[in-house]
RNA sequence: GGGCGUGUAGCUCAAUGGCAGAGCAGUGGCCUUUUAAGCCAUUGGUUGAGGGUUCGAGUCCCCCCACGCUCACCA
């Protein structure tokens, strides 16, 4: 603030403005301001007197943002808008004054907070507004807000030139929420999915918890994590990728029933549907099999959407879904069959497999497991095909290192995953509770992956084995993007629309 | 990381290799029921950064940066 070739033109020109106010007695930071109404109750107390002509003027103090201005010499049109939404001031030379009117037209800009106090009445046009006898400067806005012009055509808002470039957008996500209001309805819905299913987590005795996000291990995941240090302990550590092997020594612990709603990190590309930082629920319910998860989230999902929404339908990309019906279900080796034409039973080999799909014209990396190719199919021709909400259950043993194994198919983990909308948004299984088929599995993914690369993605975690050999309860696992979930209710198609801050490389300079 | 695309005024966008423009915002006026208010006038540019070709580059070439879409990666 020293400086002042940091200001450009347009904000030297407001910090004028700012200092003129100061100079003829209007401070242009007060600390303190009043109000008696927010604007929509403004509007309402009006519209409930209005009948009753015996009635005395609501008068109102009100307070917002100058969205608006409309000088018509003496008289002066403004919106402005507080959290609750928008009300029109008319603001006449007859009523405040010139000198104060004066003041308004030269000093105060759009972007600017005000507080108003006048009665309420109804212009010739119809429109409630305040008939403002004093006003304030709240707050001075030195840099402009991207010009936004709303018309409303028909009740739909059409808005002229406002902020739309993506990367403006979210660097400066106050500017997108301050001229885009109808962002701010996303974190609406957003703050609204997570009560929900709090809601419903609490009602059905699961406990809310919080475990390590720093961590000497990573796991419950197959992702490369971030890593950090610690100076005192002299102690590098890893930001978790999923929470899975806490949750699970809290089953050893003697909790029935537990779930995190938290933030896990994965050093790994990002794109649509990934940031690198996301919000996922897990959830541990102990005597529950996969079968019985997955009814539990149909009834969650519907809850969620019913509470949000007010119904368990919804559009998404133009498409109509229903939360109030049961999934598809359907079996993953059985799909491959229907939507692949390949019987994975044929094929016991990786090297079987790899040929066999690469006669199909897909690209194969010589290098993967069996598990890995099957993996491959389903994302190539299962899961873009699954808009409807689908259940794939029965996974590959060798992809699913932390799910216990179908009875007799040694093969076959009871693993189901939840699409929806072309995208995966839940992963579920009947865990693992065997400490002696851990080690073995902990064991053979470190085979898997010892000459994939130079990536370390399975440490053993010999402490989450010390857990399990106390004896942890049978128990049924689930884990779910929240982001990709209000994608859905918020009908978003890319995930940092969900994000108030997603990433962005920083720039240079 | 690969491919394709984008980057011009505060915002949204124009400009065959030939004077860098418009609308909105801003500034100065007029205007006492407007709502994309209107009318008159007007300011504002290192065309993302750097290099090259050319008499002349926003435009063509090279390199770099950022963003978008997409592919790869991501159990």
């Amino acid at each position: 603030m020293t400086n002042e070739k940091q200001f450009s033109d347009l904000e030297q020109n407001r910090i004028d403005k700012l200092l003129r106010l100061r100079e003829q007695g209007m401070e242009p930071y007060p600390a303190r301001s009043e109000r008696t109404h927010t604007n929509l109750e403004a509007i309402a107390d009006f519209e409930k007197t209005e009948k009753d002509e015996n009635s005395e003027p609501v008068k109102a103090t009100l307070v917002g943002r100058i969205r608006s201005m409309r000088p018509m010499g003496k008289l002066v049109f403004t919106h402005i808008e507080d959290g609750s939404g928008t009300i029109q001031l008319f603001i006449r030379a007859n009523d405040v004054g010139v000198e104060q009117l004066d003041l308004l037209k030269k000093e105060f800009d759009l972007g600017d907070f005000i507080q108003a106090s006048g009665d309420l009445f109804r212009t010739r046009t119809g429109e409630v507004s305040l008939r403002t006898d004093s006003f304030l400067m709240l707050s001075k806005a030195i840099t402009p807000l991207p010009a936004a012009k709303d018309e409303e055509v028909d009740g739909e808002i059409i808005r002229h030139a406002g902020l739309t470039d993506p990367e403006t957008r979210y660097r400066q996500r106050y500017a997108d929420l301050a001229v885009n209001p109808e962002i701010r309805k996303i974190f609406q819905i957003r703050a609204n999915v997570n009560r929900a299913i709090r809601e419903f987590m609490d009602g059905n005795g699961f406990l809310e918890v919080e475990t390590p996000i720093l961590q000497p291990i990573y796991g419950g995941a197959a992702a490369r994590p971030f890593i950090t240090h610690h100076n005192q302990l002299k102690q590098d550590l890893y930001l978790r990728i999923s929470f899975e092997l806490y949750l699970k020594r809290l089953m050893v612990g003697g909790f029935e029933r537990v779930y995190e709603i938290g933030r896990d990190f994965r050093n790994e590309g990002v794109d649509r549907t990934h940031n690198p930082e996301f919000t996922q629920i897990e959830f541990y319910m102990a005597y529950a099999d996969y079968n019985q998860v997955m009814d539990f989230t149909e009834k969650l999902l519907a809850f969620t959407a019913e509470k949000v929404l007010g119904t368990t339908e919804l559009t998404y990309q133009g498409k109509n879904f229903d939360f109030g019906k049961p999934w598809r279900r359907i079996e993953l080796k059985e799909g491959l069959v229907e939507l692949a034409g390949i019987n994975i039973d044929d094929f016991p080999e990786a090297e079987s497999l790899a040929k066999a799909m690469k006669e199909k014209g897909l690209k194969v990396d010589p290098k993967s497991p069996r598990g890995k190719l099957i993996d491959d199919l389903i994302g190539e021709f299962l899961e873009p095909t699954f808009i409807e909400p689908t259940f794939l259950y029965n996974y590959p043993r060798d992809i699913s290192p932390l799910a216990k194994n179908l009875p007799g198919d040694p093969q076959i983990v009871e693993r189901f995953e939840g699409f929806m909308g072309g995208f995966e948004l839940l992963n579920a299984f009947t865990e693992l509770n065997d400490p002696i088929d851990q080690e073995a599995r902990f064991l053979e993914m470190g085979r898997a992956f010892a000459s994939d690369s130079d990536d370390d993605f399975h440490p053993m975690d010999e402490d989450y084995l010390n857990a399990m050999k106390y004896g942890m309860p049978p128990n049924g696992g689930f884990g779910m993007g929240i982001d990709r979930l209000v994608m859905l209710f918020a009908d978003q198609a890319n995930i940092r629309e969900v994000i108030l801050f997603p990433h962005l490389r920083t720039r240079e300079e």
